[in-house]
DNA sequence: GTTCGTTCATTTATCGGATATATCGGGGTT
DNA sequence: AACCCCGATATATCCGATAAATGAACGAAC
């Protein structure tokens, strides 16, 4: 694992940062959720340097950009301190992405679906509401590539992602639209587990009520479409839970 | 204003950083949600530091805490840019806070509201589900603070947050308690709206509805009694949008 | 004239050493 | 016992030098 303790240096640059501060980043946000640093305390600024073979400025900038995510917090003569998993921004993609990552995720996974059942019933009835007509033209051009995915001829995953984000996007609501890459990172995610229980490909009417539902101006049924929509994603993770472990 | 462009540093330490680094960062980020560097390009880190009379390594720790919030970019010869506003991070306390405290920010705040209509109701259909006796003890004690804050024995802003921040945390849904903060900044910044249109103190009644469905496990109750609630917000708010601009 | 490669200038990225500042805890004074 | 001072330790800040990335200008080859 590149966020070894021992005293070989990782290669960071090699891994997903584009430079030495990225790659810090990630594995030090890694080895957080992963409570790398639940009984021992977390290094000081000049251990971290030493450990990870960087200079204290790569390691500063790291730290900053952890404490931005709310994952530290440092004071002097105190140190650098992991923050209650309460504070960290889980709707930073990052943090999102380090946390379904790791094992035992399946339970974020449903958690993160229930937050879904509150918000995409309600951007596809906003959607119904003040969706444009170049709106509903992404839309509905993400329901054909599910439809074309059906036929082999598309990504099943990448053309779900597309419709869900193109109803979010359609809300007019920048709040709403702010989910776009948590729910692509977290479908993204959840297809490790789904996959494996279900064709899967059998929602493509469900999604086609949702588009016809938006297309018609109907918010109260484009409301219940979506909620049956994810709802049948929390079933199926439940489903899934306690049963298999991510690969 | 703190965020100046003229020749004179700034002091940043008396702001509300603790240190020059999250001075800077706040004059910053201020600076960029304003839309200052719309017209004009965001400074080079020689530039930043010159005119704001810090070294180079604060300007470096404040402009990639900025980036982790999506607020910028960096890339070698190109420089440093802001990014689109789609891209910044709006479950972040402080860029919600720089948002909402600009000018002209009645419409974002309408936005957020539409955007707990979605997360309230049904923080509160939860905490009816899986609620626990802590739970429920702490959103009697909100609406306690409520109650004796309508007899001037307590501040009507705190007791409200303290109510709807309990009953996000008695979702035990990690991702709905997250909006603790950001809820709590929102209610902060509007009350400087509608404080000066209405009594404002007229729902404890539509408050302890929202307990007692809680309180009596009913799921569905406490999600309308719940959207009875933000909805009057949305509808004050939407009262107040086009007549004032904050102070 | 177009295309491709080379050089060059600019900006961020990285390094490391020095000093300042905050803060906790111990020890001494009253 | 209460209070103050001092030292140890960690982050905070400053600084100067070098590396690396990248876009633009230049020029050579076809």
């Amino acid at each position: 694992m590149s966020t070894s303790l021992s005293t070989q240096p990782d290669d960071l640059r090699s891994g997903l940062g584009r430079n030495l501060t990225y790659g810090l980043l990630d594995a030090l946000g890694r080895a957080i959720v992963t409570g790398r640093y639940e009984k021992v305390p977390f290094p000081t600024e000049a251990e971290l340097a030493k450990q990870h073979g960087v200079s204290r400025s790569v390691t500063r900038e790291a730290v900053k950009m952890l404490t931005a995510k709310g994952l530290l917090s440092a004071r002097p003569r105190q140190g650098t301190v992991v923050q209650p998993a309460s504070s960290w921004n889980l709707f930073d993609t990052d943090v999102l992405r380090w946390l379904l990552e790791r094992q035992f995720s399946v339970d974020l996974l449903r958690q993160f679906s229930q937050l879904r059942i509150a918000i995409e019933p309600e951007a596809a009835a906003l959607a119904a509401q003040f969706g444009t007509g170049e709106d509903l033209r992404q839309i509905s051009a993400g329901l054909a590539r599910m439809e074309a995915a059906e036929r082999g001829q598309d990504d099943t995953l990448d053309a779900d992602i597309a419709f869900h984000v193109a109803v979010l996007r359609a809300s007019g609501n920048p709040f709403y639209a702010q989910f776009r890459d948590m729910v692509a990172t977290a479908l993204r995610t959840s297809i490790r587990f789904t996959n494996r229980i279900k064709g899967r490909t059998a929602s493509v009417a469900d999604h086609a009520a949702v588009r016809d539902a938006i297309a018609a101006k109907d918010p109260a049924t484009a409301r219940t479409a979506m909620r049956t929509l994810i709802g049948d994603v929390v079933e199926l993770i439940e489903t899934v839970e306690g049963t298999e472990t991510p690969a």
